[in-house]
This record gives C-alpha cells, structure tokens and sequence, in this order.
DNA sequence: AATATTACCGCAAACGTTTGCGCTCATATT
DNA sequence: AATATGAGCGCAAACGTTTGCGGTAATATT
C-alpha cells in the first residue's frame, strides 16, 4: 500500500491535481461542493502531505533545530518541552540533537541542521568549544541561531539566558540571612561565562552582606569530582555550615558527600542550589533553591527565534529573572 | 545568501547537474580530473544536499520517529541514545517526540510521523492508550513500528522488551538470600504489563525461595503517591525490613519516605529497586538494583526495526537479559 | 583501415507539492 | 442583445535531486 498523493484523489475525482490542493486548504476558488467531496476521500483514504514535496516547493522547512549537551537534564528538558509546545501550535517541527559536550559532535549537528534546512536554531554549547565557525556557517546560510543557557563570550549574537548574576546574588543574600559563618561555594567549570558570572555576584553579595564570612570556592566538572571536594572540605577542622552549588550535578555530588559523612540537614549543615526544580524535591528535607526555570527561558527563546526568522533580525541577549524556592535545607 | 546547488555548481563549473550530482558521489563515470574540480568548488560554497530533494527523489526518508513518554528519563534517553548513535552510522536522522502519557497526543505524533514520511518508528505507548488504530495506520502506510518498554497487549507486533520476569525474580531472589522477613514491594499501574510481568514473577519467586516471608504490595503510579504509600507501610507495629521498587520513579518516593522517617540504609531497612542505573547513584549508600539497560535494548530494537524496514518482516517479539548491581542498600 | 570497445558526459523524466495565470461558462449589468 | 463580471476550475512551471538511457569522441581490436 504506497501513500496516497493528491494525484490519486485527483484521478479518482476527475478534477485536476491543483483544485485538489486548493480544496484541502479551503482556497475560495472551489466551490463548496467540490470541496467536501475532495475533503470527504481524501480523509477516508487518510491522506497526509508530503512534507518533503511541500518544503522543496514552498522552500521553508517549517523545522527547528535544538542542539543540548544531553537532553537528560531537567533543565533542558523543560526548554526542549516548552519549544515542543510552541511549535506544536505554531505548526513547526523539532530537531533534537545532543552533543554530549564534544565539539566534534556538536559540529557534526550544525551539517546536519544545515541539509535539513532548518528554519532556525536554539543552540547550547559545549563547554569545551572554542572554535565557532561552523555556527557562523549557519548564519551565512541564513539560518538565524539563538544561543541559550552557555552561550559564547562573544557580541553581536542572539542570546537568552538566565539572569545569572541575580541568581547567585540570591543565594548569597539567602545564606548570609541565615548567619551562616563559613560557606563553601561549588562551582563548575570556570571557562564557562555561566559560572564566571554566578561566582562573582555570589562572592561579591556575600562580602557586602555578611562581611565576616569565610567563604572558600571549588570548582568540579562532575557530580564525582563535586563529592570528592565537599568530602574534602568536610575534613577540615572548621567545618563549612553551608553549601552552596552552583548547578544540579553539582547538587547531587554535594548530597552524596553529606549523606557519606551522615550530616543532618539543615541542623549540621545548610545547602542551597540553582536548579530548576526537579534534583532538589528527591531530597526530604527538599533543598532550597534559587530556580531557574528552563520553561520559561524556552518560551522567551521561542518568541525570539520566530523574530529572527521573520526579518525582524535584531541580534540582542535577554535574561530571565531569578527566584527563590524555599524547601527546608537552610 | 541562498544556499548553494547542484545547479549552481553545474553553472559556474560548464558542467551538466548529473555530472556534478555524480560527481559529488563518486561515480565512476565521471574523470577525476572533474571530479576533483567539482568537489574543490562544492567544498568552497560549503554545499550540503537539500535533503528535501533528496528524499522526495528517493522516496526514502532516512528519518527515524522514536515516541517516548517523556524525554527526561534516564532509561528513554539512554535508548535514545543508542538509536541516535546508530542512526549516525547509518546515516538516518531522528525525530523524538513526547506524549506526556497522553493518547490524544500520541495520535497526534503519529499523523506528524505519517507526514514525515519516516521510514520506520519506536514507540513507547502510554499507560492510558486502549485505541491502537493510530498505530494500525502506520502499518498500513507501511511503515514499520517495534514497540519497546511499554507495549500493547496484542499479538503479531514488533515488541523488543526487558526481561521483565527475570528482573522481578532477580529482585525476589536477592531479598530473600538476604533473609528478610517482611517485604514491602511498591508497583506501578497494575494495567501496564510491564507491572503484571514483574509483580507476578516477583510474588512466585519470592514464595518459593522465603516461603514464610510476609510479603504486602503496594501500587503507586507517581513518586508522590509512593512516598505516601511507603510512609504509611512504615507507620505500622511490624515494620517491613525490605522494600522493592519496581521503577525509578517509585525508588525515587520510597526514598523520600526513608529519608523522612530518618531510617539507616541498610542497618534499619534495606531496598532494592529495578532502574537503568542513574537514580540508584544519588543516594548513599548506592541503592542496588536490577539493572534494566536502555542503551542495550536501543541497539536491540535498531537491529530489529532495520531488519523490518528492508522487508525481513517477521513480527517478533525479542527480550533483554536483566542483571544485577549491587549498591550497599540491603 | 574498418570496426568494436570504452571513458566520459548530457538529456530528460520523475518524486509530490504550490501557485500565477488563463480559460470557460453562467450570471449580472447596461 | 451586447458586454462586463465573476465563479470555478485546469495548465504548467518550479523547488533540487537522482538515474536510466543515449550520445560522442577517443582508444583498442582485428
């Protein structure tokens, strides 16, 4: 059984291939009565369009490429679920491709994005990327990139990120409210413009609200080598009697630490995170959080793609603001 | 800057398209001398296929529709995975769409997967599907579909699967070498037959192997409900000494109810859980577990839906061996 | 020297749509 | 009764490929 064309409704009809088209698009040019006969076979013979003969005619894929790290993370999760959404109503379609945070790859998916002339991309990138031409590649094809969550050090792009100066000015405040003495702070890789920023408002709050606190950073690119550093500073005479973490995975190395060391929580010790909601509820007391939410940037990505796509072409860097969930870790 | 084409290459070069279209695949027709002069150019005007054309010419879509719940679990994303790394070598393309366990959205995604013209699908159905006349089209337009994980209930389908017995027996096997006497064993929706397959064989193993172990199942279709469950079990006089979760999720409820109730792992009780690997790895100690691997089963079904979409077609129904790891929770 | 073989390349159709334009017939306008 | 209007439909080109077939010129074979 070979899919059915407009051809066949055509022929079996006797009206010509166009006025079937017309007719499936409720053109006014047909009359109504044709019309419901055209509709009436064509949903009983359960004909679908071609999607590949209506891009190459009309020359717009109606397509949208989304490039993650790893689509396991709440956070990139609830982006990739947000630009579903609107895509869905706006009768787009998603490409999803992970990089698993290889440059290599993550190249690989711009070629890729590129044959399957995708009418824009949301684009989060590698910690380890340095070179990025092949994302001005795509720009040269006319294929407008929004950068979100890490996004280069560079000007002129679209970006949508987190206000992550105010995220990690927040828990700061946060933990100095609490009176916490001596706070550790976890952070991830610091070549990353994310951390870069979180680091310096949460430092810089916390000298200004709570002067007297000791405050010692440590950086970890994974959840193994996060518990290895809290294990580590948990060891020290003065212990911390808070945590801070910059990130989930960073989250999940730190409990991991404290659970080994059989800490209470917040009695022994005090943790805050950023998250976006889904890492700190498996937790009982659950963690608070300074939340992040990947949903929300997503919409405000999605309206911004379609900007760029449309013309409209305005290379500008929106935030997001930051709020505080309480749970019962502090 | 309109991308660049065969015609356009055809032009500035004084050749014919098929030439350069051959040329491009080295064709052995064509000279090397001008098939070197037509990869040098393609290669300066950054020329990629518009895989529109391409498929609507081959009628071969080379696209691949993987249908999960959700993205945002460790078990689908390493299947994911799997096929994406496969797809890769095979030069396919995927497009991963979500139900959020809801029929009307299924329906929806196998239209959109009709209209893509994918030349085959994974699907994962959702607890509440009954109608399967959505997926009986995708047959009937003749495009393959091997379910996983979650299948329907019917006969003559594609279905590549878990050992789900084995892993509820491996589970029971392990709780009653370790001499536990009373066993709480918390399931999911009892409509699924992923949860039949594993209750049942998890109840008979159990009842021959620790014959006077008392055993009481709970069902839970949330992490939430579970940790109600849970803390209830744990409110009676004879306390459970072991718990069994028959998924992440509900691991993830359990926990919660064991954190709550300030129980030592695995002095005041221990559990045991069947998951992919990610979940069991929070806590501390490890949670053992019956190791249910996504990434093996999606190399498992590519195999299989390859063999299906180049016509081998015989509807078979192929499991996975469950073993087991061992954390320090019991 | 005549013929057969081969290397290299172009023609043209087809995949399934969309859409500008033009055609025919019926009705409305003088 | 002659013309203008419009409703309803078809023609044909185009989107960018792939590919069977045929053609020409150069080389090999007798």
């Amino acid at each position: 059984m070979t899919s059915t064309t407009l051809k066949k409704i055509a022929q079996t009809l006797g009206f010509s291939i166009s006025t079937v088209s017309r007719a499936l698009k409720h053109h006014p040019d047909i009359s109504v009565t044709t019309r419901n006969k055209i509709l009436e076979l064509a949903n009983t013979l359960d004909y679908e369009p071609n999607s590949f003969a209506v891009h190459l005619r009309t020359q717009n894929s109606k397509l949208i490429g989304i490039m993650v790290p790893t689509i396991y993370n709440f956070f990139y999760e609830s982006f990739i679920s947000a630009i579903e959404e609107e895509c869905r109503k706006n009768n787009y379609s998603v490409m999803i491709l992970q990089t698993a945070n290889n440059p290599i790859t993550e190249a690989e998916n711009t070629k890729l994005f590129k044959q399957n002339r995708v009418s824009g991309v949301f684009a989060c990138i590698s910690a380890d990327t340095q070179d990025y031409t092949h994302f001005t590649k795509l720009a040269d094809a006319n294929i407008p990139v929004v950068f979100f969550d890490k996004v280069p050090p560079l000007e002129a792009l679209n970006k949508v990120c987190m206000a992550d100066e105010q995220a990690g000015a927040l828990a700061a405040t946060y933990i100095a409210k609490a009176g916490k003495k001596r706070v550790v702070g976890l952070f991830g890789d610091p070549r990353l413009s994310i951390t870069a920023k979180r680091l310096a408002a949460f430092k810089s709050t916390l000298a200004s609200s709570a002067p007297k606190t000791e405050l010692s950073i440590l950086h970890a690119n994974t959840s193994i080598s996060g518990t290895e550093q809290i294990l580590k500073a948990l060891d020290v005479t003065k212990k911390a009697d808070a945590i801070f973490c910059m990130s989930d995975e960073l989250l999940i190395g730190a409990m991991k630490a404290i659970q080994q060391k059989a800490l209470k929580i917040p009695k022994d010790i005090g943790i805050i995170g950023i998250s976006n909601g889904f890492i700190p509820t498996l937790f009982y007391p659950e963690i608070t959080f300074v939340e992040t939410s990947g949903y929300k940037l997503g919409k405000l990505a999605f309206t911004h793609l379609i900007n760029c796509i449309s013309g409209s072409v305005l290379t500008e860097e929106l935030t997001l603001d930051a709020t505080l969930v309480e749970g019962g870790s502090m």
